[in-house]
DNA sequence: ATTAAGAAAATGAACGTTCATTCATTTTTT
DNA sequence: AAAAAATGAATGAACGTTCATTTTCTTAAT
């Protein structure tokens, strides 16, 4: 366990640092020497654990994004109908998303910019099948719009991206209410009306 | 004229080539002899017209920016009821931020990232006062949802953001049919329901 | 109209700095 | 004592910015 488990300490460390780094200062104006100093590890060890820089930010992107996903669908069953499904996906993402918001912070720049590869971009996404699933069976039973998915992406789980990106800007914080209204706002952009 | 033209018309060429240049590659891999040699104009130039290469973002996305909320107002009187006035400006924006989707996705970069200054995100801001005061005005009249505005946003007109960077990204093309059916996810997400 | 002189604008080579990356050496682990 | 992991000084390329020089424009006297 011990070698291998130092290594791990040391790759988690550098992932932190960078997307602690990045977040704060954009990657233009993250060096590897400061990832190296915040994670407590000297320059050149950085390139036992990562090819280049490129390659570290989109293993960092990779590496949270399927955290994002495995967190957003940890609880999740197909049993529920598809509307009690839905609140319970939408909420854990929402817990993602607003509590650990580096995270998700992280992930907002990274899609907003091309500081990632399109490789690593179309990895990420892979880990939504399941949230897809659901809306095609929420479609099929007449619950949900018969829109394309990327519709129903931008309008009921997208703008968490921007009140996260909100929050950490105005140093105001949504609170219990306001969560329960975003996603009224979410379901009634996506839900079929009879 | 002649004299005061000319310097426009770098000045703008700058602006442009930043744009492009920042969509592309993004802010770290867009050096200033880059946006020189796209300008057509020498390095030295930029610093005639821009402080250093921070002014330079930060100058372009306020041009932007205004630019932006000034296409998305131009046609709007307060005249029209609320649903009416909101459709309009919905429209406008979505015509801008799919049809001049450089601009569009120049500015979804900035506001995902730390590469703007935070006085110049203020700057930025201002112009959005209308909509603010269409939406005060319509809580009012118990036809949009008395919630924050940060979630009125996220939810009527920041999807647009989103929908344009998959469109950029995939190539493909939201169609009229499709427009017709953000907006209507949008208003469905911010009216009141009776 | 022409031109000469001065001002303004533009140039691009040069500068100093910073950065990503390497590798000879040291430290740690087996 | 051999192997693996980590180090950090060294390297060379690339960058933002400067400034001595050149080019272009403006003015006004002829």
């Amino acid at each position: 366990m011990a070698q291998h488990q130092k290594s791990t300490d040391k790759r988690n460390a550098l992932i932190k640092a960078t997307i602690e780094l990045v977040n704060n200062n954009g990657f233009h104006a993250t060096p590897m020497s400061k990832i190296a100093k915040m994670a407590n590890v000297s320059p050149g060890t950085i390139y036992l654990y990562f090819e280049n820089k490129q390659d570290l930010v989109n293993q960092t992107y990779i590496e949270v994004k399927a955290e994002y996903t495995k967190y957003a669908f940890a609880n999740y069953n197909e049993d529920a109908c598809v509307e009690k499904s839905f609140e319970m996906i939408w909420k854990r993402i929402a817990d993602f998303k607003l509590k650990a918001c580096e995270y998700a912070f992280f992930l907002a720049q990274c899609d907003n910019t091309p500081i990632i590869d399109e490789a690593s971009r179309q990895e990420g996404i892979k880990h939504l099948q399941p949230l897809l699933d659901l809306w095609a069976r929420g479609k099929q039973e007449g619950i949900i719009k018969p829109i394309d998915d990327y519709l129903l992406y931008a309008y009921s789980i997208n703008p968490l991206s921007f009140l996260l990106t909100v929050q950490k800007r105005a140093a105001f914080t949504l609170s219990e209410n306001q969560i329960e209204e975003a996603y009224q706002a979410a379901w009634d952009s996506i839900k079929l009306n009879k």
